[in-house]
DNA sequence: AGCGGGATTTTCT
DNA sequence: GAAAATCCCGCTT
């Protein structure tokens, strides 16, 4: 029997990161809900140099240091929102970064939101993904067990189906091995 | 297809 | 005061 419950989240980053690709999110917007794929993510903790829980808890990253299974969200650039799932043992300060994420289903209020873009367009990076399923600080410290925003866990892809790779615009810790996507999939923000 | 710069504001030093 | 887990546009090859 497979296991698909929020007690997996305890686990390391690195491993939860992993897991979680090819899992769903489920995202309500008034009547209607939009199901995205998970395709990409990167792994933090509390001992990476480039987390944002490095230096300890901070009123930012007080969620952080919270339960597994919260959302982590924050503001970047001075325009964007990043999201966040929380991980590890309560305490721990770890979380992983959703980078990417592949839409089942209609895509038109995707579409709005994303000033009328398409395709891959939508969703293919971090703060895509956020501005596309409307995102925002708002609902940083949300239990992803309950709507508006659900995670739904899956089987466990085969290892072979995944890419591990260095992390995206980072200038610390940049040879860490900490990115992880659907090899074959087509809304990974870069090869 | 690839590179370079600008946008814009929160967060912590 | 500087940096930031990014994105988009315009320019060059």
């Amino acid at each position: 029997m497979t296991d698909t419950t929020f007690s997996i989240l305890e686990q390391p980053a690195d491993y939860v990161a992993q897991r979680l690709l090819g899992c769903y999110l489920e995202r309500s917007i008034g009547d209607e809900t939009i199901v995205v794929k998970i395709a990409e993510t990167e792994s933090y903790d509390q001992a990476d140099a480039a987390s944002h829980s490095f230096k300890g808890r901070t009123p930012r990253t007080d969620v952080m240091f919270g339960p597994a299974g919260n959302l982590y969200i924050y503001f970047t650039y001075g325009m964007h929102y990043c999201c966040n799932i929380v991980v590890g043992k309560d305490g721990e300060g770890a979380a992983v970064l959703l980078r990417a994420a592949e839409p089942l289903g209609d895509t038109s209020i995707l579409s709005l939101n994303r000033k009328g873009r398409d395709g891959i367009e939508l969703t293919n990076g971090p703060a895509k993904l956020c501005q596309a399923l409307q995102i925002d600080k708002t609902l940083s410290g949300h239990d992803l067990s309950s709507p508006p925003l659900r995670l739904r866990m899956q089987p466990a892809l085969d290892a072979c189906a995944i890419t591990t790779t260095t992390r995206i615009g980072l200038t610390k810790e940049k040879d860490r091995l900490r990115r992880f996507y659907i090899t074959d999939n087509a809304y990974v923000s870069k090869k």
